[in-house]
DNA sequence: CCCTATGTTCAACGTTTATTGAACTATTGA
DNA sequence: TCAATAGTTCAATAAACGTTGAACATAGGG
């Protein structure tokens, strides 16, 4: 019986193991496109995002399911600090095995931000 | 009953009908990606290319299916034309919609020929 | 007119997928 | 030490997917 453990670090592919038709895959689940949308937005700020975060996209369990797809095809980079687990996109990694690929999704995303519920309503600012 | 024809023409969605998931979906599958890429290589001779041109990647069967997932989802245009269906690339349509991503992809996919199995094996040149 | 070639449609199948809730692990702060 | 918090793992489910072969539709050539 393998111990079910949740401390160790996660596995990453290395660069030369990513898959394009696994990240195409990947980028092709509506839930697992906003998480990289939104972790593209965080970039500019050079901060990670952790899983709480997401919240507004579905429950916690289907978000760890997802996560981790993203992990295993190596779009997204797991840290782990404590209870949490800070996320990043592999931008670098990514641009170099498919240059552009990364950039013309997210902003392809971006023109239909609105349609594909890229951002979680939660997440609208609300005045008053 | 609705009648099983084949005569008519193939549905296709509008441009703005084309949606990102749908796209990336198709494209994330190895032989829908062959399929995709040696269209793109017959684009240059802007001619079109016929499901028996594809024998190489699967059966006549299963290649109905994934040509029709390819139309569905806006990436390929059928023409109808006696008994063969010409096929090409809704190159203008995508690049409206998605700039950059198409070439992008194709790029990706041409540095990793080898690994995908882009080319079919029946379709390498043979000396003598 | 029939035979052949081209390609589609259908039914069946086994596999993979996304989603759920409950149980669990691990860490932090009171 | 204990409860709360953060997130993972597991089992179960339903839906979607890719593949196959057989039956079908259509057009063209003898």
């Amino acid at each position: 019986m393998i111990p079910r453990v949740m401390s160790r670090a996660p596995l990453h592919p290395t660069r030369e193991q990513i898959e394009l038709p696994m990240v195409l895959d990947c980028l092709s689940d509506p839930i697992r496109l906003a998480i990289v949308y939104q972790l593209a937005q965080q970039e500019r700020v050079s901060s990670e995002l952790c899983c709480g975060d997401f919240s507004g996209l579905s429950g916690k369990s289907n978000l760890a399911y997802h996560f981790a797809k993203l992990r295993e095809c190596g779009l997204m980079l797991t840290r782990v600090a404590g209870t949490n687990r800070f996320m990043r996109l592999r931008r670098e990694d990514l641009d170099a095995r498919f240059p552009g690929l990364l950039d013309a999704v997210l902003s392809s995303a971006a023109k239909d931000a609105d349609r594909l519920q890229l951002i979680a309503e939660c997440d609208v600012t609300v005045a008053g």
